[in-house]
DNA sequence: ATAGTTATTGTTATAATATAACATTGTGTA
DNA sequence: TACACAATGTTATATTATAACAATAACTAT
């Protein structure tokens, strides 16, 4: 394959690869700081470097931000492009997140019209409740 | 009524009625630092006078949070009496935020199981798209 | 009524999360 | 090779949120 089609594909930059193998081998969420604690050593410093890096791979869905705890996971779904219908499960004691992958609910929700017949884009469902190991 | 009664029904202290009205005539989400800033007059000088009664009117159902807005609106069901299942539309150009109030969508993301079976206590859905205007 | 309890308030300081602005370097394309 | 655009490096700062402690107000149960 030639170089010129690569970013295409969304290979990652330096600094990308560092930001996504950490996120990708944290059993849970990870926030902004903790990232940055964790790639000194890797020469980024700067929290700027960190949230540059999670814009990106949050833009081409490797990664999802966990709204209501500020933190980022892993794509846990092989075929995920671009994060543009996301659902997860947050344990609300041991804050243990799953991505959903539901057919039947990613169709629900992609096709829902409001009163109005308003159609989106995009949407982002967040689970609360016990986990198996909390209940 | 007896005044014994009325703390169960969520009567509001000086400070979460004075944030709440504030909230409630906001035509668009509030962020907690704007609200500090528009009741200064009113006496309430400290970030945490804010977040305490923002708290405390989202444990309630008064307000909700829009968590990728880090922005506070008003409840916008009658009924509500906690914030458990709460969806929302998001325009992504004027950032007009609307409760969405369906029964069928409501029914079915509070029936929702995953697939091993899990059931939540609490939802929170924000879907993103452009509103009539910005269309 | 009053003692005990809980919710609320006030206050200072600080932690945690995120972006602005600008200079520079790397990478893909024409 | 030159152009355009993406990514990096760096310093400073803005924004969002909580810790810790003291005091006051409101509710509960005698």
């Amino acid at each position: 394959m030639r170089i010129s089609k690569m970013n295409k594909m969304h290979n990652l930059s330096k600094n990308q690869q560092i930001i996504f193998d950490l996120i990708h081998k944290s059993p849970e969420p990870i926030k902004a700081y903790a990232i940055l604690f964790n790639v000194q050593k890797k020469g980024i410093k700067a929290p700027l470097q960190v949230y540059r890096a999670l814009d990106k791979l949050v833009e081409i869905g490797k990664i999802h931000k966990i709204e209501s705890r500020n933190a980022f996971i892993a794509c846990q779904n092989s075929s995920c492009q671009v994060s543009k219908a996301t659902a997860f499960s947050i344990c609300e004691i041991c804050e243990k997140v799953t991505e959903i992958s539901s057919a039947s609910l990613s169709k629900y929700l992609t096709n829902f019209k409001d009163k109005d017949g308003m159609k989106y884009s995009k949407y982002n469902l967040e689970f609360f409740g016990l986990c198996k190991k909390c209940r």
